[in-house]
DNA sequence: GCGGGCAGTTGACATTTATCAAGTGAATGC
DNA sequence: GCATTCACTTGATAAATGTCAACTGCCCGC
Protein backbone atom coordinates (compact mmCIF):
# COMPACT_ATOMS: atom_id res chain seq x y z
CA UNK A 1 0.00 0.00 0.00
CA UNK A 2 1.13 3.33 -0.62
CA UNK A 3 3.11 5.04 1.95
CA UNK A 4 5.65 8.24 1.87
CA UNK A 5 7.63 7.63 -1.27
CA UNK A 6 4.26 8.41 -2.80
CA UNK A 7 5.44 11.80 -3.41
CA UNK A 8 8.80 10.82 -5.21
CA UNK A 9 7.04 7.85 -7.45
CA UNK A 10 5.27 11.10 -8.48
CA UNK A 11 8.04 13.11 -9.38
CA UNK A 12 9.08 10.59 -11.34
CA UNK A 13 8.96 11.94 -15.19
CA UNK A 14 6.58 9.14 -16.05
CA UNK A 15 4.11 10.17 -13.50
CA UNK A 16 4.70 13.84 -13.20
CA UNK A 17 2.21 15.46 -15.76
CA UNK A 18 -0.58 12.36 -15.39
CA UNK A 19 -4.17 13.46 -13.94
CA UNK A 20 -4.38 12.93 -9.75
CA UNK A 21 -7.17 11.01 -10.37
CA UNK A 22 -5.30 8.54 -12.43
CA UNK A 23 -2.05 9.20 -10.60
CA UNK A 24 -4.13 7.73 -7.49
CA UNK A 25 -5.80 4.87 -9.35
CA UNK A 26 -2.19 3.47 -10.50
CA UNK A 27 -1.23 3.63 -6.33
CA UNK A 28 -4.13 2.07 -5.12
CA UNK A 29 -3.40 -1.16 -7.25
CA UNK A 30 0.16 -0.91 -6.41
CA UNK A 31 1.78 -2.26 -3.21
CA UNK A 32 5.19 -1.82 -1.64
CA UNK A 33 7.50 -4.58 -0.91
CA UNK A 34 10.80 -5.02 0.88
CA UNK A 35 13.53 -7.39 -0.38
CA UNK A 36 16.62 -8.39 1.18
CA UNK A 37 19.77 -8.21 -0.52
CA UNK A 38 20.49 -10.70 -3.73
CA UNK A 39 16.66 -11.51 -3.71
CA UNK A 40 16.03 -12.65 -7.06
CA UNK A 41 13.18 -10.32 -7.88
CA UNK A 42 12.70 -11.80 -11.75
CA UNK A 43 13.35 -14.24 -13.85
CA UNK A 44 13.96 -13.92 -17.70
CA UNK A 45 10.95 -15.45 -19.25
CA UNK A 46 8.55 -14.72 -17.09
CA UNK A 47 5.19 -12.94 -17.53
CA UNK A 48 5.83 -9.43 -17.02
CA UNK A 49 3.19 -8.74 -14.20
CA UNK A 50 4.53 -5.69 -12.65
CA UNK A 51 5.66 -2.70 -13.53
CA UNK A 52 8.32 -1.94 -11.76
CA UNK A 53 9.48 0.88 -9.20
CA UNK A 54 12.49 0.92 -7.00
CA UNK A 55 12.21 3.14 -4.08
CA UNK A 56 15.37 2.06 -2.27
CA UNK A 57 18.39 0.17 -2.32
CA UNK A 58 19.71 -1.10 -6.10
CA UNK A 59 19.04 -3.28 -8.43
CA UNK A 60 20.74 -5.36 -11.04
CA UNK A 61 19.69 -6.48 -14.32
CA UNK A 62 21.81 -9.19 -16.33
CA UNK A 63 20.73 -12.35 -18.42
CA UNK A 64 22.15 -15.57 -19.12
CA UNK A 65 22.54 -17.77 -22.28
CA UNK A 66 24.14 -20.92 -22.20
CA UNK A 67 26.14 -20.97 -18.25
CA UNK A 68 27.14 -17.51 -18.82
CA UNK A 69 25.65 -14.46 -17.44
CA UNK A 70 26.01 -10.49 -18.11
CA UNK A 71 25.24 -7.60 -16.20
CA UNK A 72 23.03 -5.37 -17.99
CA UNK A 73 21.91 -2.49 -16.24
CA UNK A 74 22.16 -0.85 -12.98
CA UNK A 75 18.86 0.48 -11.60
CA UNK A 76 18.97 3.06 -8.95
CA UNK A 77 16.31 5.06 -7.08
CA UNK A 78 13.98 6.20 -8.15
CA UNK A 79 13.63 4.87 -10.91
CA UNK A 80 10.92 2.33 -12.90
CA UNK A 81 12.32 -0.84 -14.48
CA UNK A 82 10.98 -3.18 -17.35
CA UNK A 83 8.45 -0.80 -18.79
CA UNK A 84 8.77 -2.38 -22.34
CA UNK A 85 8.03 -5.93 -21.27
CA UNK A 86 4.85 -4.51 -19.04
CA UNK A 87 3.09 -2.51 -22.08
CA UNK A 88 3.94 -5.09 -24.18
CA UNK A 89 2.77 -7.91 -21.97
CA UNK A 90 5.50 -10.24 -23.54
CA UNK A 91 8.00 -12.18 -21.47
CA UNK A 92 11.32 -10.46 -19.19
CA UNK A 93 14.15 -10.38 -21.47
CA UNK A 94 16.16 -10.01 -17.91
CA UNK A 95 16.69 -11.07 -15.04
CA UNK A 96 16.22 -8.21 -11.81
CA UNK A 97 18.03 -9.13 -8.27
CA UNK A 98 18.71 -7.08 -5.61
CA UNK A 99 22.13 -5.76 -4.69
CA UNK A 100 21.39 -4.63 -1.59
CA UNK A 101 18.31 -4.27 0.85
CA UNK A 102 15.75 -2.73 -1.71
CA UNK A 103 12.22 -1.34 -1.18
CA UNK A 104 10.25 -1.64 -4.50
CA UNK A 105 6.37 -0.37 -5.45
CA UNK A 106 4.78 -2.73 -7.61
CA UNK A 107 1.87 -1.51 -9.98
CA UNK A 108 0.17 -4.42 -12.24
CA UNK A 109 1.13 -4.06 -15.45
CA UNK A 110 -2.89 -4.50 -16.16
CA UNK A 111 -3.62 -1.35 -14.35
CA UNK A 112 -0.45 0.53 -15.95
CA UNK A 113 -1.95 -0.15 -19.55
CA UNK A 114 -5.85 0.81 -18.39
CA UNK A 115 -4.81 4.13 -17.66
CA UNK A 116 -2.49 4.21 -20.46
CA UNK A 117 -5.75 4.01 -22.45
CA UNK A 118 -7.85 7.18 -20.77
CA UNK A 119 -4.73 9.72 -19.98
CA UNK A 120 -3.05 11.14 -22.78
CA UNK A 121 -0.41 12.86 -20.63
CA UNK A 122 0.78 9.10 -19.12
CA UNK A 123 0.65 8.17 -22.53
CA UNK A 124 3.09 10.76 -23.62
CA UNK A 125 5.56 10.00 -20.81
CA UNK A 126 5.25 5.89 -21.59
CA UNK A 127 6.67 7.28 -25.29
CA UNK A 128 9.07 9.50 -23.68
CA UNK A 129 10.21 6.94 -21.58
CA UNK A 130 10.03 4.27 -24.05
CA UNK A 131 12.19 6.23 -26.37
CA UNK A 132 14.82 7.20 -23.66
CA UNK A 133 14.95 3.64 -22.75
CA UNK A 134 15.84 2.51 -26.44
CA UNK A 135 18.36 5.35 -26.79
CA UNK A 136 20.21 4.66 -24.15
CA UNK A 137 20.43 0.54 -25.36
CA UNK A 138 21.62 1.74 -28.81
CA UNK A 139 24.45 4.09 -26.87
CA UNK A 140 25.30 0.95 -25.02
CA UNK A 141 25.57 -0.90 -28.19
CA UNK A 142 27.70 1.75 -30.00
CA UNK A 143 30.00 1.47 -26.84
CA UNK A 144 30.65 -2.23 -26.48
CA UNK A 145 30.87 -2.60 -30.50
CA UNK A 146 33.11 0.41 -31.62
CA UNK A 147 35.35 0.47 -28.40
CA UNK A 148 37.90 -1.96 -26.81
CA UNK A 149 37.48 -2.56 -23.27
CA UNK A 150 39.82 -0.09 -21.82
CA UNK A 151 38.17 2.67 -24.46
CA UNK A 152 34.89 1.52 -22.47
CA UNK A 153 36.39 2.04 -19.04
CA UNK A 154 37.90 5.44 -19.57
CA UNK A 155 34.80 6.64 -20.85
CA UNK A 156 32.29 4.75 -18.41
CA UNK A 157 34.80 6.40 -15.45
CA UNK A 158 34.59 9.88 -17.21
CA UNK A 159 30.69 9.41 -16.79
CA UNK A 160 31.19 8.23 -13.52
CA UNK A 161 33.12 11.63 -12.71
CA UNK A 162 30.55 13.69 -14.16
CA UNK A 163 27.66 12.01 -11.98
CA UNK A 164 29.31 12.41 -9.12
CA UNK A 165 29.76 15.97 -9.59
CA UNK A 166 32.77 16.73 -11.96
CA UNK A 167 35.56 15.93 -9.12
CA UNK A 168 39.16 14.62 -9.60
CA UNK A 169 38.02 12.37 -7.00
CA UNK A 170 35.11 9.65 -6.90
CA UNK A 171 33.62 6.71 -5.68
CA UNK A 172 33.02 3.60 -7.64
CA UNK A 173 29.03 2.58 -7.18
CA UNK A 174 29.50 -0.74 -8.74
CA UNK A 175 31.61 -3.33 -7.13
CA UNK A 176 34.53 -4.38 -9.74
CA UNK A 177 33.29 -7.47 -10.73
CA UNK A 178 29.65 -6.25 -11.75
CA UNK A 179 31.52 -3.56 -13.34
CA UNK A 180 33.38 -5.82 -15.19
CA UNK A 181 30.60 -7.75 -16.29
CA UNK A 182 28.43 -4.76 -17.19
CA UNK A 183 31.33 -3.70 -19.33
CA UNK A 184 31.75 -6.70 -21.30
CA UNK A 185 35.38 -8.05 -19.78
CA UNK A 186 36.42 -10.46 -16.97
CA UNK A 187 37.16 -9.12 -13.63
CA UNK A 188 40.59 -10.07 -14.53
CA UNK A 189 40.95 -7.85 -17.31
CA UNK A 190 39.35 -5.03 -15.51
CA UNK A 191 42.13 -5.20 -13.17
CA UNK A 192 44.68 -4.77 -15.92
CA UNK A 193 42.71 -2.06 -17.61
CA UNK A 194 42.52 0.10 -14.48
CA UNK A 195 46.18 -0.63 -14.66
CA UNK A 196 46.40 0.41 -18.69
CA UNK A 197 44.95 3.85 -17.41
CA UNK A 198 47.39 4.74 -15.15
CA UNK A 199 49.83 6.48 -17.99
CA UNK A 200 46.75 8.41 -18.56
CA UNK A 201 46.10 9.65 -15.07
CA UNK A 202 44.07 7.37 -13.42
CA UNK A 203 44.72 6.40 -9.39
CA UNK A 204 42.74 3.21 -8.40
CA UNK A 205 42.61 2.78 -4.76
CA UNK A 206 39.97 0.30 -3.67
CA UNK A 207 36.42 1.96 -4.93
CA UNK A 208 38.35 5.75 -4.76
CA UNK A 209 39.35 6.95 -8.14
CA UNK A 210 41.14 9.92 -8.74
CA UNK A 211 41.67 11.48 -11.80
CA UNK A 212 44.99 13.58 -12.09
CA UNK A 213 45.22 14.09 -15.74
CA UNK A 214 42.02 15.02 -16.90
CA UNK A 215 43.26 16.23 -19.92
CA UNK A 216 44.77 12.95 -20.79
CA UNK A 217 42.44 10.57 -20.03
CA UNK A 218 39.86 12.69 -22.15
CA UNK A 219 42.54 12.83 -24.84
CA UNK A 220 42.52 8.93 -24.85
CA UNK A 221 38.65 8.22 -24.44
CA UNK A 222 37.64 10.78 -27.01
CA UNK A 223 33.78 10.53 -24.98
CA UNK A 224 30.88 11.48 -27.21
CA UNK A 225 27.42 12.97 -26.82
CA UNK A 226 26.01 10.40 -29.10
CA UNK A 227 27.67 7.17 -26.59
CA UNK A 228 28.29 8.67 -23.67
CA UNK A 229 25.58 11.82 -22.67
CA UNK A 230 23.13 10.63 -20.23
CA UNK B 1 3.14 13.35 -52.72
CA UNK B 2 0.93 10.04 -51.70
CA UNK B 3 1.32 7.31 -53.76
CA UNK B 4 0.27 3.36 -54.56
CA UNK B 5 2.17 2.95 -51.53
CA UNK B 6 -0.35 4.28 -49.13
CA UNK B 7 -2.12 1.16 -48.40
CA UNK B 8 1.17 -0.72 -47.54
CA UNK B 9 2.08 2.21 -45.26
CA UNK B 10 -1.55 2.06 -43.96
CA UNK B 11 -1.06 -1.27 -43.50
CA UNK B 12 1.74 -1.13 -41.15
CA UNK B 13 0.94 -2.18 -37.61
CA UNK B 14 1.96 1.78 -36.57
CA UNK B 15 -0.65 2.91 -38.90
CA UNK B 16 -3.12 0.45 -38.86
CA UNK B 17 -5.33 1.06 -36.44
CA UNK B 18 -5.77 4.80 -36.48
CA UNK B 19 -8.48 6.84 -37.50
CA UNK B 20 -8.53 7.24 -41.23
CA UNK B 21 -9.11 11.16 -40.95
CA UNK B 22 -5.61 11.44 -38.97
CA UNK B 23 -3.57 9.19 -41.25
CA UNK B 24 -4.59 10.98 -43.69
CA UNK B 25 -3.74 14.09 -42.43
CA UNK B 26 -0.14 12.51 -42.17
CA UNK B 27 -0.35 11.43 -45.53
CA UNK B 28 -1.16 14.95 -46.75
CA UNK B 29 2.05 16.35 -44.56
CA UNK B 30 4.13 13.42 -46.13
CA UNK B 31 6.35 13.39 -49.36
CA UNK B 32 7.99 10.52 -50.93
CA UNK B 33 11.32 10.52 -52.95
CA UNK B 34 13.64 7.94 -54.63
CA UNK B 35 17.15 7.85 -53.44
CA UNK B 36 20.47 6.51 -55.77
CA UNK B 37 22.36 3.59 -54.07
CA UNK B 38 25.19 4.33 -51.38
CA UNK B 39 23.18 8.13 -50.75
CA UNK B 40 23.32 9.00 -46.85
CA UNK B 41 19.77 9.91 -45.87
CA UNK B 42 20.57 10.40 -42.03
CA UNK B 43 24.11 11.89 -40.78
CA UNK B 44 23.98 10.76 -36.38
CA UNK B 45 23.89 13.91 -34.61
CA UNK B 46 21.48 15.76 -36.85
CA UNK B 47 18.17 16.83 -35.64
CA UNK B 48 15.44 14.20 -36.63
CA UNK B 49 13.18 16.30 -38.84
CA UNK B 50 11.46 13.30 -39.78
CA UNK B 51 9.83 10.09 -39.52
CA UNK B 52 10.84 7.78 -41.97
CA UNK B 53 9.15 4.81 -43.82
CA UNK B 54 11.23 2.49 -46.39
CA UNK B 55 8.73 1.95 -49.04
CA UNK B 56 10.96 0.02 -51.69
CA UNK B 57 15.08 -0.80 -51.73
CA UNK B 58 17.04 -1.17 -48.54
CA UNK B 59 18.89 0.97 -45.29
CA UNK B 60 21.49 0.47 -43.79
CA UNK B 61 22.16 2.07 -40.32
CA UNK B 62 25.43 2.46 -38.92
CA UNK B 63 27.00 4.43 -36.25
CA UNK B 64 30.97 6.01 -36.48
CA UNK B 65 32.85 7.11 -33.54
CA UNK B 66 36.62 7.69 -33.40
CA UNK B 67 37.71 6.42 -37.23
CA UNK B 68 35.57 3.45 -36.89
CA UNK B 69 32.43 2.34 -37.81
CA UNK B 70 29.86 -0.19 -37.54
CA UNK B 71 26.50 -1.19 -38.96
CA UNK B 72 23.52 -1.76 -36.44
CA UNK B 73 20.91 -2.47 -38.57
CA UNK B 74 19.74 -3.55 -41.94
CA UNK B 75 16.16 -1.75 -42.65
CA UNK B 76 14.21 -3.69 -44.91
CA UNK B 77 10.86 -2.45 -46.89
CA UNK B 78 7.67 -1.66 -45.49
CA UNK B 79 8.94 -0.16 -42.48
CA UNK B 80 9.50 2.88 -40.18
CA UNK B 81 12.98 4.07 -38.93
CA UNK B 82 14.38 6.45 -36.15
CA UNK B 83 10.95 7.09 -34.61
CA UNK B 84 12.42 7.24 -31.16
CA UNK B 85 14.78 10.50 -32.54
CA UNK B 86 11.32 11.70 -33.81
CA UNK B 87 8.93 11.90 -30.77
CA UNK B 88 11.79 12.42 -28.74
CA UNK B 89 12.58 15.61 -30.92
CA UNK B 90 16.40 14.61 -30.19
CA UNK B 91 19.52 14.19 -32.77
CA UNK B 92 19.97 10.77 -34.55
CA UNK B 93 21.79 8.19 -32.94
CA UNK B 94 22.62 6.62 -36.10
CA UNK B 95 23.87 7.71 -39.65
CA UNK B 96 21.42 5.57 -42.70
CA UNK B 97 22.46 5.25 -46.25
CA UNK B 98 20.62 3.46 -48.70
CA UNK B 99 22.18 -0.10 -49.83
CA UNK B 100 20.14 0.06 -53.31
CA UNK B 101 18.06 2.39 -55.13
CA UNK B 102 15.05 2.90 -51.98
CA UNK B 103 11.70 4.68 -52.37
CA UNK B 104 11.12 6.80 -48.90
CA UNK B 105 8.48 8.30 -47.30
CA UNK B 106 9.06 11.36 -44.98
CA UNK B 107 6.42 12.40 -42.89
CA UNK B 108 7.18 15.66 -40.54
CA UNK B 109 7.94 14.69 -37.04
CA UNK B 110 6.09 17.97 -36.23
CA UNK B 111 2.88 15.97 -37.88
CA UNK B 112 3.86 12.74 -36.16
CA UNK B 113 3.74 14.47 -32.88
CA UNK B 114 0.78 16.10 -33.08
CA UNK B 115 -1.34 13.08 -34.13
CA UNK B 116 0.04 11.08 -31.35
CA UNK B 117 -1.80 13.69 -29.38
CA UNK B 118 -5.29 13.49 -31.07
CA UNK B 119 -5.19 9.48 -31.50
CA UNK B 120 -5.39 7.38 -28.67
CA UNK B 121 -4.83 4.43 -31.34
CA UNK B 122 -1.99 5.62 -32.81
CA UNK B 123 -0.27 6.52 -29.49
CA UNK B 124 -0.81 3.00 -28.71
CA UNK B 125 0.87 2.02 -31.62
CA UNK B 126 3.32 3.94 -31.20
CA UNK B 127 4.38 2.76 -27.42
CA UNK B 128 4.25 -1.13 -29.06
CA UNK B 129 6.52 0.04 -32.08
CA UNK B 130 8.67 1.22 -29.64
CA UNK B 131 8.33 -1.29 -26.78
CA UNK B 132 9.28 -3.96 -29.31
CA UNK B 133 12.72 -1.86 -30.87
CA UNK B 134 14.10 -1.66 -27.57
CA UNK B 135 13.56 -5.41 -26.59
CA UNK B 136 14.96 -5.87 -30.01
CA UNK B 137 18.50 -3.73 -29.09
CA UNK B 138 18.23 -5.60 -25.85
CA UNK B 139 17.96 -9.10 -27.81
CA UNK B 140 20.94 -7.55 -29.85
CA UNK B 141 23.07 -5.94 -26.67
CA UNK B 142 22.77 -10.31 -25.28
CA UNK B 143 23.90 -11.86 -28.44
CA UNK B 144 26.96 -9.67 -28.67
CA UNK B 145 27.84 -9.71 -24.75
CA UNK B 146 27.09 -13.86 -24.12
CA UNK B 147 28.16 -15.45 -27.21
CA UNK B 148 31.43 -15.41 -29.60
CA UNK B 149 31.05 -14.92 -32.85
CA UNK B 150 31.05 -17.81 -34.46
CA UNK B 151 27.89 -18.79 -31.93
CA UNK B 152 26.61 -15.16 -33.29
CA UNK B 153 26.89 -16.37 -36.85
CA UNK B 154 26.08 -19.42 -36.09
CA UNK B 155 22.30 -18.04 -34.86
CA UNK B 156 22.02 -15.46 -36.87
CA UNK B 157 22.12 -18.62 -39.95
CA UNK B 158 19.28 -20.35 -38.28
CA UNK B 159 17.19 -16.65 -37.89
CA UNK B 160 18.02 -15.56 -42.03
CA UNK B 161 16.86 -19.82 -42.16
CA UNK B 162 13.46 -19.16 -40.64
CA UNK B 163 12.82 -16.07 -42.41
CA UNK B 164 13.38 -17.47 -45.52
CA UNK B 165 10.95 -19.92 -45.05
CA UNK B 166 12.88 -22.98 -43.04
CA UNK B 167 14.46 -25.18 -45.67
CA UNK B 168 17.94 -26.21 -45.70
CA UNK B 169 19.34 -23.69 -48.19
CA UNK B 170 18.66 -20.05 -48.46
CA UNK B 171 20.40 -17.30 -49.82
CA UNK B 172 21.86 -14.47 -47.46
CA UNK B 173 20.42 -11.07 -47.96
CA UNK B 174 23.05 -8.83 -47.07
CA UNK B 175 27.09 -8.26 -47.82
CA UNK B 176 29.53 -10.75 -46.35
CA UNK B 177 31.59 -7.74 -45.03
CA UNK B 178 28.13 -5.70 -44.16
CA UNK B 179 27.23 -9.05 -42.25
CA UNK B 180 30.59 -9.00 -40.27
CA UNK B 181 29.99 -5.75 -39.27
CA UNK B 182 26.66 -6.18 -37.88
CA UNK B 183 27.85 -9.37 -35.84
CA UNK B 184 30.82 -7.29 -34.27
CA UNK B 185 33.76 -8.91 -36.38
CA UNK B 186 36.04 -7.92 -39.43
CA UNK B 187 35.31 -9.51 -42.58
CA UNK B 188 38.31 -11.52 -42.52
CA UNK B 189 36.87 -13.45 -39.54
CA UNK B 190 33.30 -13.85 -40.89
CA UNK B 191 35.51 -16.18 -43.41
CA UNK B 192 37.23 -17.82 -40.93
CA UNK B 193 33.77 -18.25 -39.50
CA UNK B 194 31.97 -19.51 -42.27
CA UNK B 195 34.65 -22.05 -41.97
CA UNK B 196 35.33 -22.73 -38.94
CA UNK B 197 30.84 -23.80 -39.01
CA UNK B 198 31.68 -26.49 -41.23
CA UNK B 199 32.03 -29.18 -38.73
CA UNK B 200 28.33 -28.30 -37.88
CA UNK B 201 26.90 -28.76 -41.18
CA UNK B 202 27.01 -25.35 -42.92
CA UNK B 203 28.27 -25.13 -46.67
CA UNK B 204 29.01 -21.84 -47.91
CA UNK B 205 28.89 -20.90 -51.89
CA UNK B 206 28.69 -17.45 -52.21
CA UNK B 207 25.83 -15.93 -50.87
CA UNK B 208 24.15 -19.05 -50.97
CA UNK B 209 24.01 -21.61 -47.71
CA UNK B 210 23.23 -24.69 -46.99
CA UNK B 211 22.17 -26.31 -43.69
CA UNK B 212 23.17 -29.99 -44.01
CA UNK B 213 22.90 -30.47 -40.62
CA UNK B 214 20.23 -28.66 -38.89
CA UNK B 215 20.51 -30.80 -35.32
CA UNK B 216 23.88 -30.45 -35.53
CA UNK B 217 24.10 -26.61 -36.07
CA UNK B 218 21.00 -26.50 -33.82
CA UNK B 219 23.06 -28.08 -30.75
CA UNK B 220 26.43 -25.73 -31.24
CA UNK B 221 24.23 -22.52 -31.52
CA UNK B 222 21.89 -22.79 -29.04
CA UNK B 223 19.24 -20.64 -30.28
CA UNK B 224 16.61 -19.09 -27.21
CA UNK B 225 13.76 -16.97 -27.90
CA UNK B 226 14.85 -14.52 -25.47
CA UNK B 227 17.50 -14.02 -27.94
CA UNK B 228 17.40 -15.02 -31.24
CA UNK B 229 13.26 -14.84 -31.69
CA UNK B 230 12.24 -11.74 -33.94
C1' DG C 1 42.33 -11.35 17.89
C1' DC C 2 42.24 -15.23 15.11
C1' DG C 3 40.66 -17.67 11.12
C1' DG C 4 37.81 -18.07 7.30
C1' DG C 5 35.89 -16.31 3.36
C1' DC C 6 35.79 -13.55 -0.49
C1' DA C 7 36.66 -9.69 -3.72
C1' DG C 8 40.28 -8.33 -6.06
C1' DT C 9 44.87 -8.86 -8.12
C1' DT C 10 48.67 -11.00 -10.51
C1' DG C 11 51.18 -14.10 -13.55
C1' DA C 12 51.44 -17.67 -17.04
C1' DC C 13 49.20 -19.27 -20.69
C1' DA C 14 45.39 -20.27 -24.18
C1' DT C 15 42.04 -18.56 -27.16
C1' DT C 16 39.85 -15.28 -29.80
C1' DT C 17 39.96 -11.57 -32.68
C1' DA C 18 42.21 -7.97 -35.41
C1' DT C 19 45.65 -6.44 -38.66
C1' DC C 20 48.41 -6.52 -42.66
C1' DA C 21 49.60 -8.28 -46.97
C1' DA C 22 48.92 -11.05 -50.70
C1' DG C 23 46.07 -13.72 -53.50
C1' DT C 24 41.63 -15.47 -55.90
C1' DG C 25 37.65 -15.05 -58.54
C1' DA C 26 33.74 -13.13 -60.39
C1' DA C 27 31.39 -9.07 -62.17
C1' DT C 28 31.94 -4.77 -64.83
C1' DG C 29 33.37 -1.55 -68.24
C1' DC C 30 35.68 0.01 -72.23
C1' DG D 1 37.83 -9.97 -74.93
C1' DC D 2 40.68 -8.19 -71.82
C1' DA D 3 41.77 -5.27 -68.08
C1' DT D 4 40.10 -3.43 -63.94
C1' DT D 5 37.84 -3.40 -59.88
C1' DC D 6 36.13 -5.03 -55.80
C1' DA D 7 34.38 -8.32 -52.61
C1' DC D 8 35.99 -11.98 -50.53
C1' DT D 9 39.53 -15.30 -48.96
C1' DT D 10 43.83 -16.91 -47.06
C1' DG D 11 48.06 -16.93 -44.39
C1' DA D 12 51.23 -14.93 -41.13
C1' DT D 13 51.45 -12.31 -37.28
C1' DA D 14 50.08 -9.19 -33.54
C1' DA D 15 46.98 -7.58 -30.17
C1' DA D 16 43.16 -8.12 -27.18
C1' DT D 17 40.77 -10.84 -24.19
C1' DG D 18 39.74 -14.97 -21.49
C1' DT D 19 41.11 -18.85 -18.38
C1' DC D 20 43.29 -21.01 -14.65
C1' DA D 21 45.73 -20.98 -10.53
C1' DA D 22 47.86 -18.84 -6.95
C1' DC D 23 48.19 -15.09 -4.00
C1' DT D 24 46.94 -10.70 -1.30
C1' DG D 25 44.49 -8.10 1.69
C1' DC D 26 40.53 -6.91 3.93
C1' DC D 27 36.20 -7.61 6.25
C1' DC D 28 33.40 -10.25 9.36
C1' DG D 29 32.12 -13.33 12.78
C1' DC D 30 32.97 -16.00 16.63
Amino acid sequence: MPDSYTKEVRDLHLFSDMEDQHFQSLIRAAYVQNFPPQIELISEGDPSDFLHILLTGSVDLFSSWNERETSMATVRPVSTFILAASVREAPYLMSARTMEKSRIMLIPSQNVREVFAQDGQFARAIVDELAQCYRGVIKNTKDLKLRTSLERLANYLLREQLRSGGGASFRLEAEKRRLASFLGMTSENLSRAFKGLRPYGVTVTGKQITITNQADLEGFAKPHPLIDER
